[in-house]
DNA sequence: ACAAAAGGAGACAGATTTGTCTACAATTGC
DNA sequence: GCAATTGTAGACAAATCTGTCTCCTTTTGT
């Protein structure tokens, strides 16, 4: 059944976030979430499919969550409060969505799988883009110089966060993006 | 003899870095250096004593690469664009002091490690307030605003560069940071 | 030169890892 | 209702991990 699929998936994500993939062995998630282990083999070929899978998840939920915090922004100051506002929510843990902050999934998987012609890999590239298309679609002009220093600052702004515990950094963020003629 | 210690730590840090800390045993480290387990046990507590003195040798010399780099710049622009050079030599594999790049091992050992409470998450910590001591200590002019903007940005091109791969971003940092007033 | 310290090689214990397999129970389609 | 599928529980294999310990050799200080 689908259900379990999802169900492992779902657990796979959360304890993956919370305490890095490598920390974390198939028999914890199949205890947490109460799939047997035939089950989950049933699905997933080996470790490697469910953290490929665990990651699918998260961007997809990901990108749904970004899009929304973005919709509505029809000037590039407007875009750029509502991106580092939603980013400040997300850091003090006021997204039920994104789950417990602890960084960028992404950023951490990639940090873990050193191999960067794996998979994992290629799908922690593939999430930047792709975050990078989303910002870039709301963006009122073609303007690459602004949509790279947005990029930049945003992969700084939760890693700071991440590592030191300043959420303020979103603030920093956007008087310093406002402040940015090109 | 202080000389296996150091071999030990100079071996574990290479290792921890290139292939991420998790990924690598004890036993790894025995053989590529090759001292014997006792010796290493006899130094060390545990791999987390070892893994703590590979975060200390990094520190280290990250500070003294990142000092030598700065040294001679006395504008806020001269910093700026002397720090982001030396962050694509490192980017690009011409610093040889720093090893082929694979992202910074304080951010990529804090993905690896979610205790915040740890040894491990605090010396990442200390790392980058550290860092962020020593570019306040050549900027001329008491700027906060500035030295805020100058260390996400750093942060930021450094994962960029990880995970995406691409080195020019910090051209786009430093003139980013030279359209910046405040 | 010689005793003491340090190191090498690796067996071993005990825990933990992924992944397979067996035996049985629950659910589902027809 | 009943066969077929799907799931549970968990033993098990094989590999790998950290850390201890023994036996032996090399190095070092005096």
């Amino acid at each position: 059944m689908n259900k379990k699929r999802q169900l492992l998936i779902d657990t796979a994500l959360a304890l993956f976030y919370k305490n890095g993939i490598n920390c974390i062995g198939i028999n914890e998630i199949l205890k947490v979430s109460g799939v047997a282990k035939k089950t989950l083999y049933s699905h997933f070929e080996s470790k490697e499919a469910l953290i490929l899978a665990a990651l699918a998840q998260r961007h997809s939920i990901f990108i749904a969550w970004l899009n929304k915090a973005l919709r509505g922004s029809d000037s590039d100051k407007e875009v750029i409060t509502a991106l580092f506002s939603a980013l400040e929510r997300w850091f003090t843990n006021s997204e039920p969505l994104l789950g417990n902050f602890r960084g960028c999934f992404f950023i951490n998987s990639s940090a873990e799988f050193s191999d960067k012609s794996s998979d994992i890999a290629r799908c922690c590239k593939n999430h930047k883009q792709e975050v990078r298309k989303m910002i870039a679609h709301y963006l009122t002009k073609e303007n690459t110089p602004l949509l790279d220093v947005i990029c930049i600052m945003m992969e700084g702004a939760i890693t700071t966060a991440h590592i030191t515990g300043e959420h303020q950094v979103t603030t920093k963020c956007i008087d310093a993006l406002n402040n940015f003629d090109c």
